[in-house]
RNA sequence: GGGUGAUUAGCUCAGCUGGUUCAGAGCACCUGCCUUACAAGCAGGGGGUCAUAGGUUCGAAUCCUAUAUUACCCACCA
């Protein structure tokens, strides 16, 4: 049969994803096995694939395909997240280009148009993780928004609101004027933006010709001040504590008020309290009994209490008022400034401080409980740095509560009703149930009303948080709020893998829901053995940025289309691709220039472009395998003794490479680890292995041989395919005929074990000698093909090695050499070399470059000189032989008499050149 | 303002508990090869005072201190 000499992703790697498919590989149920579960970040169900994903859920793959070599029972749960805000807000914009107005068709209707929308785009991502390669056992597709994870977050919420740790209160919040809703503080991201400072003066009410001169950069919010404050002991404005004065434009009165709060050496030392839009300023407000007027409309325009500029957007009144100012004469003059702005993590709005009644988780006692986790060691996280940011977050003093009410209504509705009599507001009677029905029955027994019925109440209007789901996401997925058969087998999950970005949106709480609620889910026997902890580690991969170290994201267009990426590289190239340079928790500069208008990828990136050639590599050393031909009869014997050496020297390298390989996959470096096998494969297996069995030009192969050569290969396929499942599920396949079941994704990780390391060791001087000889060719511009001969001095080692079974076979067919031979003398028109410690001589039929012959060695010997001296500085320095280690002293000494070996027998070679 | 990390080859980065001359990989570069597995390849090669200055140590890219540069996190003064 003969194959392209090039690999083609796209004609193997759906057929083996199908056959995977079809085999049900990847689908998990519980049994005696040791389980081994990750749960998906679930991306949003409106998100499309983008280079994030493709380098965390990379990792999971590996991790998880790893674990299912290894015997293990292999879940990878995936799912969507319902993402409140992204997808209502997409689902708005669709029914406004239908001309639907989202307030005109009511909640009922909206809710129908979103689940539609949903059926029909949403997790197109989960798709798309399907090109990747990616072995979620798909049986088990969770959804944020599907109705037994939605009752998990209403027991959840009624239990918290029992414990009294949920209360809802009128709080200085984030407001979104773009979204329409409240915002948490995680949910507010801060920039560093150049805005301007307006310096305004202010009248005295008894005395228009004295003022004080505020600074502000919100001169829009004059019409909301409701005092104007001062350090108490400013000197210059003693006399202006207690006065009145007048808001210009509108001219209405408020007092001046004296607060230690105020910086004195700030701007004027005078600070305008607005407590409607500023969050300082509302404390102070409620310090001073100041009223709160609020001017502004939810959608950030200017409302009838503005008395001016009504029904203008803030920023378009900010920039109208400046001149009713100057013409007032009151604008003494702005300033150009840098401070740092809020904008809405979702919308990307600037965030408007708003008092509002909204629901709050009391996150102090969570807090010390998550801290205490990661703290102990019961959740790891890798790198082991990445804690301090955790820390810092979480420390008492600095974490607030959570604000999870949200006014929206693609969400989980807050389980809270009220009396329809009542007014709404912060003293409300509030019925907390999990239906309607029990609420009802609360409302009857608190009021002792018996004739309320279930129109009497009516339910709160908001949803709640999304990440008030997400928190769930380990114990909702298994339905642990349920039934405890799953859960107690999954629970707790192997390793999270995420980006450190959501650390506290995300990671933090999980492992908080997790302590809070796995206790009552699982009994108690389970909790003891195995924790509570959601999952024992946390791997936080970097943040992919493009070459100029920008995040990337939709809105600056720099992400490169990765399935793009997959169509031009191969899944695995892009596997390869992404991951070989991401440690973890280090920002990956991933440069794949494109065009950001059409998305194309314009030059080739160098990554990819390396795991691609890595699947050509493979590819062709397949073809080199199945275009022998066969014998079963005997060749000769020398290269029998080859290939025994070779099959014996490789088994040795392999099972040295799984233990290194044990060690990084323990410890997460799974980069390292690409890059170990890479290495094993391409060096070892490709360029010595295969050489070295490779039969002389026409002769054929011995059976025995070849079938060493494909097992071989196939231990490779087996080690690489958590990495690049296609192309090693692909040439597993055709290496030899297989029985059913039989198959690369499900095969068996090989067993450690012991390894010759003098084998290796000889070897690596083969492979030093061949190299060198190599070297000496290229200088002295002799063909690779004329045969030469080689004389080694004579020593105990030389001979030894020489010995060994196969050896001087090898080294002929590597270095091309008629013959080597020992010699106890110099040998005469011949290039000295080294070669461990002992000289080498090979024999050319050119004449030497004398001239430049000598400068090699004078280079050699220099070095080794001045590698003597600080050998000998060193252990003539008696500090060092009393107080190192016997073993390194040792080894001083060992480099020591070597190295002067190797100086004496190139000090004799350059003599010998006269 | 408080904190954390980074700084190693032209570029992007490895180097985990100090100990082989420990300075490494890929890309890029130079030389020679279309050698019947692979030019997406083969065989070689050059290139780094490990940011700087001190310190600890017998020994430092590795530990400590300071400085510089840089990135990020948190909190913010209008």
């Amino acid at each position: 049969m003969s194959l392209s000499a090039r690999y083609q992703p796209q004609e193997t790697e759906s057929k083996w994803y199908d056959y995977w498919l079809k085999k049900n590989y990847f689908h998990s149920e519980p049994d005696e096995r040791e389980p081994f579960t990750i749960v998906i970040p679930p991306p949003n169900v409106t998100g499309v694939l983008h280079m994030g994903h493709m380098l965390n859920n990379t990792i999971q793959d590996i991790l998880i395909r790893k674990a299912r070599l290894s015997g293990k029972n292999a879940c990878w749960v995936p799912g969507t997240d319902h993402a409140s805000i992204a997808t209502e807000a997409k689902v708005v914009r669709l029914l406004r280009e239908k001309g639907i107005k989202k307030g005109d068709i009511g909640r009922e209707a909206f809710l129908e148009h979103a689940f539609a929308w949903k059926e029909k785009y949403g997790g197109i991502i989960l798709d798309q993780l399907k090109r990747l390669g990616a072995s979620c056992d798909w049986e088990r597709t969770r959804f944020t928004m599907e109705p037994s994870l939605s009752d998990a977050v209403l027991h959840v919420f009624v239990n918290l609101y029992e414990k009294g740790r949920i209360y809802r209160g009128l709080r200085m919040t984030n407001w979104d004027p773009e979204a329409l809703t409240v915002l948490s503080n995680e949910e507010v991201i801060y920039k560093e933006e150049n805005a301007r400072l307006f310096y305004l003066k202010y009248r005295r009410a008894d005395n228009p010709n004295l003022f004080i001169t505020i600074a502000t950069q919100r001169p829009e919010t004059i019409m909301a001040d409701t005092a104007i404050a001062v350090h108490p002991e400013d000197e210059r404005y003693q006399s202006f504590i207690g006065k009145k004065v007048i808001i210009p434009l509108i001219k209405r009165e408020i007092p001046v008020i004296a607060d230690s709060y105020v910086d004195i050496t700030f701007g004027t030392g005078a600070l305008k309290i607005t407590p409607a839009h500023d969050q300082n300023d509302y404390e102070i407000g409620k310090k001073h009994q100041l009223p709160v007027i609020d001017i502004l409309t939810p959608n950030g325009k200017l409302n009838d209490k503005a008395g001016i500029l009504i029904g203008q957007d803030r920023f378009e009144a900010r920039r109208n008022i400046k001149k009713l100012l100057e013409d007032a004469g009151v604008l003494e003059k702005t300033e150009d400034y840098r401070t740092s702005i809020g904008h809405s993590e979702r919308t990307d709005a600037v965030v408007e401080p708003r008092l509002s009644l909204q629901w709050f988780v009391d996150m102090k006692p969570f807090a010390k409980m998550a801290l205490e986790a990661v703290k102990s060691g019961e959740v790891k996280f890798y790198p082991e740095s990445m804690f301090n940011m955790y820390q810092s977050w979480l420390q008492e003093d600095s974490i607030k509560d959570w604000c999870i009410s949200r006014q929206l209504w693609w969400g989980q509705r807050i389980p809270a009703w009220f009396l329809k009599t009542e007014e709404e507001g912060e003293n409300q009677q509030v019925f907390v149930a999990k239906s309607a029905e029990e609420a009802l029955i609360q409302a009857i027994e608190k009021t002792g009303i018996s004739a309320l019925s279930i129109d009497d109440l009516k339910q709160d209007e908001d949803v709640v948080d999304t990440w008030f789901s997400s928190w769930l996401w380990p114990l909702s997925v298994f339905d642990g709020f349920k039934d405890n058969k799953e859960i107690a087998y999954y629970y707790p999950t192997q390793v999270l893998v995420t980006g450190w970005d959501i650390m506290f949106f995300w990671v933090a709480r999980m492992i908080m829901s997790g302590y809070e609620f796995s206790p009552e889910l699982l009994d108690k026997a389970n909790i003891k053995e195995k924790g509570a902890m959601p999952f024992k580690a946390v791997y936080y991969t970097g943040m992919v940025r493009d070459n100029k170290r920008r995040k990337m994201s939709k809105s600056l267009g720099n992400s490169p289309d990765a399935l793009a990426l997959i169509d031009n590289y191969g899944a695995d190239g892009v596997r390869f691709g992404v991951l070989s340079s991401a440690a973890a928790g280090n920002d990956i500069i991933f440069d794949a220039p494109f065009d950001p208008k059409t998305q194309e990828v314009l030059n080739e990136s160098k990554l990819c472009e390396q795991g691609r050639n890595f699947c050509n590599k493979l590819w062709n050393a397949l073809r080199l395998l199945q275009g022998w031909e066969i014998t079963g009869e005997d060749v000769n014997q020398g290269d029998q003794e080859i290939a025994e050496l070779a099959n014996q020297w490789l088994e040795a390298r392999i099972n040295q490479t799984l233990v290194l390989l044990q060690d990084q996959f323990n410890s997460y470096r799974l980069s390292e680890a690409l890059i170990t096998v890479y290495k094993l494969i391409w060096d070892d297996f490709c360029s010595w292995y295969l050489e070295l069995i490779k039969p002389p030009y026409g002769e054929p192969i011995q059976k025995k041989v070849l079938n060493q050569a494909i097992s071989h290969f196939e231990k490779l396929m087996t080690i690489l395919h958590p990495f690049m499942p296609f192309v090693t599920e692909e040439i597993w396949q055709q290496l030899k005929p297989r029985a059913e079941g039989e198959d690369c994704v499900i095969s068996k990780w090989p067993e450690l074990t012991d390894f010759d390391k003098s084998l290796i060791s000889d070897i690596e001087l083969l492979q030093l000698v061949t190299t060198s000889i190599r070297e000496i060719r290229n200088n002295n511009q002799i063909k690779m093909k004329e045969e030469l001969s080689l004389f080694l001095q004579k020593s105990i080692l030389t001979s030894h090695w020489l010995q060994r079974k196969g050896l001087k076979e090898a080294l002929c067919k590597t270095s091309v050499l008629k013959d080597v031979s020992l010699t106890e003398e110099e040998v005469a028109n011949s290039v000295t070399f080294l070669g461990g410690n002992d000289k080498f001589y090979l024999v050319i039929n050119t004449t030497i470059n004398v001239d430049e012959e000598k400068v090699r060695l004078q280079k050699e010997i220099e070095y080794f000189q001045k590698f003597i001296a600080s050998v000998e500085m060193k252990l003539s320095n008696e500090k060092f032989a009393n107080s190192a280690p016997a073993d390194i002293v040792n080894k001083e000494r060992q480099k020591l008499a070597d190295g002067q070996t190797k100086l004496k027998g190139l000090m004799e070679a350059l003599t010998k050149l006269g």
